[in-house]
DNA sequence: GAACTCTAGTGAACCGATTCAGGGTCGGGC
DNA sequence: GCCCGACCCTGAATCGGTTCACTAGAGTTC
């Protein structure tokens, strides 16, 4: 085990410990002859710097940690990337950990995280978290909640505005002459789904002869979605919505191959429709599928900030971003 | 910064820190009264380890670093969650990063999980890393491939045979009558698409009056599958493939999409389609896709425990496990 | 030339968990 | 009564990077 240290590093160059440590966190204040001299020491003996060592003696980790319920969402995924990135722009780490719904793996990664004495967390949380995340904030690791908001407001959040979202898509169809809405999506107990809801009706009750029916969905899943549009492509005519807004793009893809299964049903002339996340395969679907898109990037961007934010200031008040949703329309309700 | 240490709980708990920590570690040698004492010390001061001082001492950390290609492909996505199982059931943590085929990001990770001590390092890669592997080695630091051969076989590897699923792929379609086979993927160089047209081929040559016609794509995307589509699709009946082999399902959708604009051609009756991957999107077609099925979790699992072998033993010889590829068939075949 | 300021560099102390040589106690064997 | 082993526990030393009080020497000021 040829575990070079800074002390190795010293002897070699000729110089101090606080010399090496010097050249490697404030070369300004070394002059440049003995900056050379250790930076040629530490090439040839091949130094990597310990970062045990260097967090032991800092209190607390370069790493920021975030929990997503599923990284292989596409969502998330945004998320991840955006966090990543504006976490390496100011020289920290994020480690990722995928919770997959479990409340169980997600305290499993607050222990781990907890112990690693990161910088700070990131969370879309699964379970109650909320208890947990105080008493890591009260030991100086501060948290901010991803797409959720925190109950008693005590801890700073990140999300999107789900109620304008479903207000958005509405609107759209009602705009290009739809009035027999029908929301599909469930269950009706996830937060973004029953916010989604809210805004359709919302969007919905504000105009005359319009009509909002609810199908609700036991998950948000393609096989799903394609069960409801069979319920939906087997009503005679006069019973069928004109339009279909679904709660996420999953949903969609599948009421959209029901549909178009049933060749006397054409999407969008027959019947429109609208999903939310704005997914890849949203746009590459056979009718490319029109959508809600959520900064899901600038979120994972937006939560690092507030993070190192109340890291650096601990006595700062929580935050609550929340980013308005964007209508991408596309063939499926043109 | 309320940081309590061993010493802490020790003093609260009337015994030594010597003896706290073997609470914490081997606690069959310490008294049922002393345990008990920690235990209860633990808790009412809200103790927690700190893992950087315990890597530190130990020299190396219960971490094991993964770079993938992309965590939003749902293979990375498998691979990821089996190495993390299998890691989490022998005490480990993986760290997962995602290079997102980017060499530059690829080599920061290596740093940063050199730099963390990492106890050894799973890497589909991208760039040129051997050199950079071999070095970790050299320290101690153990490496195995995902989805990759090393050239000279001087790291462990986990892989797909490639080969093979192209050509049960193919064999799948000859033997339900089919002859004019085509196959679409690329780019050529790729070495999952060159492997795979070597098995398409090799069936394809074993039987009398085959044929194999390669139409190669820029990327293996939903919307060059679809373009390749509609091109088979404007042939004269005559001219067009019998079969298709794509060398993903996401190329698979692309082409199912267009074939099914296509209102006179039917799948599978005209064209009979093949993908591989068997991403869940394949299942949830409109016509569900035969696919070739690749045991991604498997390969996450096997992965760590070649690691955590080889970590055990340094000497121990590099192995290169080969997974067989498994044929799902499904309607776009049957 | 005494007093002062700068700059560059030194090295012991420190972070906190683990280890290990050493010591105390008790019961059993002879 | 003495020795031995088993059992339990102690606390100083250790891992490696950073910090900080301090020194040395060069340059400035009056």
């Amino acid at each position: 085990m040829s575990t070079t240290s800074v002390r190795d590093v010293a002897r070699h160059a000729g110089v101090s410990v606080g010399t090496v440590s010097n050249v490697l966190n404030r070369p300004d204040r070394v002059s440049p002859d003995a900056v050379d001299r250790v930076q040629r020491a530490i090439e040839e003996l091949g130094y990597v710097r310990n970062d045990a060592a260097r967090q032991l003696r800092a209190g607390r980790s370069t790493t920021i940690g975030l929990v997503v319920l599923d990284v292989s969402n596409p969502f998330f995924a945004e998320v991840a990337r955006g966090a990543q990135e504006e976490a390496a722009a100011h020289g920290f780490t994020v480690l990722l950990g995928s919770s997959d719904e479990d409340a169980e793996r997600e305290l499993s990664y607050l222990d781990l995280f907890e112990k690693q004495r990161v910088h700070g967390v990131l969370i879309s949380p699964n379970g109650d978290v909320d208890e947990r995340l105080r008493r890591l904030r009260s030991r100086g690791t501060p948290a901010v909640l991803v797409d959720r908001r925190s109950e008693d407001g005590s801890l700073s959040s990140v999300a999107v505005d789900d109620v304008a979202g479903g207000r958005l898509a509405v609107e759209h169809l009602l705009e290009s002459g739809r009035r027999r809405i029908a929301f599909v999506g469930g269950p009706a107990g996830v937060r973004q789904v029953a916010d989604r809801l809210l805004g359709a009706r919302a969007a919905a009750d504000g105009v005359d002869g319009a009509g909002l029916e609810v199908l609700e969905t036991a998950s948000l899943t393609v096989l799903e979605g394609r069960r409801a549009g069979e319920e939906i492509a087997a009503r005679p005519a006069e019973d069928r919505p004109d339009a279909v807004f679904a709660a996420n793009d999953l949903v969609a893809v599948g009421l959209l191959q029901a549909l178009v299964m049933q060749r006397s049903l054409r999407v969008p002339r027959d019947i429109a429709l609208i999903g939310y996340d704005d997914i890849d395969f949203a746009s590459t679907a056979v009718v490319p599928l029109s959508s809600i898109r959520q900064p899901s990037r600038l979120i994972g961007e937006t939560a690092v900030q507030l993070l190192l934010g109340e890291a650096g200031d601990p006595g700062k008040p929580p935050q609550d971003v929340v980013f308005q949703p964007e209508l991408v329309v596309r063939a499926s309700s043109a």
